[in-house]
DNA sequence: TATCGTATGTTATAGCATAACACGTCAAGA
DNA sequence: TCTTGACGTGTTATGCTATAACATACGATA
């Protein structure tokens, strides 16, 4: 059904376990932050968990709308927008495209690696990345308050099959 | 005439020096690596050194009609692209823009700086960065080949302006 | 129940980017 | 010299991405 590696990793892994876990941390979370998880950002969090991969906003509102959701982008784009306002969803702008957050609660600042061939996405651990970027802003006085470090190449399982 | 702070660091400096050293190193790389600087490939890389700042494709195609080239975007495009590709400048993906490489010719990995007041932008020296997220990704088995390192908060001056 | 804040829906438009084809130039080789 | 092919530029047309602005609905609270 989804021919890209997985998102989570490069590797497999049980996936219907992965989109439950993720929805049940999101309303934890929210109900910690007080902001609420309406059905519009319900489902579009389910759809980005579901897909597993990058999809662009008129991917997400395609289906949304087919589901009986208002059809126009701002529909969209407001609940993404929520989504990754709230640490649920990351923006990945080399791709115009978006993806569930898979460590969600956990204060962590990603790194994403996009296969190039296959478009799979994965979240690195980056805090010493972080760390990085944050000794080279402070050098010329500049205060970094939020960042986006995406990096393209090719994932394990491509690298193996062009070897 | 321009109102945005320095985007070279975020100080002062000789911008006509810095114009004209960028053009000059521009030409020694295109020659050693045999391709050419065309007219228009010329003009965008100096419409990018005068304007000292990220500038939206369609603004430097604005600039080029205004002089005689052709106004239609891939005219625009493809000369930012060649300069991308070649290293004489970088896309700025959070803005949708592009900006002269400060620091052409050394193989260097950028961080880009990018102040949320004033949108002035920074190359940050990130070899420590890169390290980082080269052995991150080495942990999951995937090879970067391309990366984007873009961070947004305030520039020194938008500080003290806010202070 | 009146009101306010929040969320959703809709219309319209703005902004960013590329596909595909036509034309011109220049250099290498027949 | 002619031809051929690579490259660069110009143009038409179109597609994708994103947001402004306004209207409607719903729920909590006073």
């Amino acid at each position: 059904m989804d021919p890209a590696p997985d998102a989570r990793a490069f590797a497999h892994h049980d996936h219907a376990h992965c989109a439950g876990d993720g929805l049940a941390r999101a309303e934890a979370l929210v109900a910690e932050k007080g902001v609420r998880l309406t059905p519009v950002r319900r489902r579009v969090l389910e759809i980005l968990l579901e897909a597993h991969r990058a999809l662009g906003a008129y991917d997400v509102l395609q289906r949304l709308a087919a589901e009986g959701f208002g059809n126009q982008p701002p529909v969209a784009y407001r609940a993404l927008d929520f989504l990754v306002e709230q640490g649920l969803a990351h923006r990945i702008r080399r791709l115009n495209a978006f993806t569930a957050c898979m460590h969600p609660g956990t204060a962590h600042a990603p790194a994403f690696l996009i296969c190039r061939v296959c478009d799979a996405v994965a979240e690195a651990p980056a805090a010493p990345v972080h760390a990085a970027l944050d000794d080279a802003a402070a050098a010329l006085g500049f205060v970094i308050e939020r960042s986006n470090i995406e990096a393209s190449g090719l994932c394990p399982t491509c690298r193996g099959a062009a070897a």
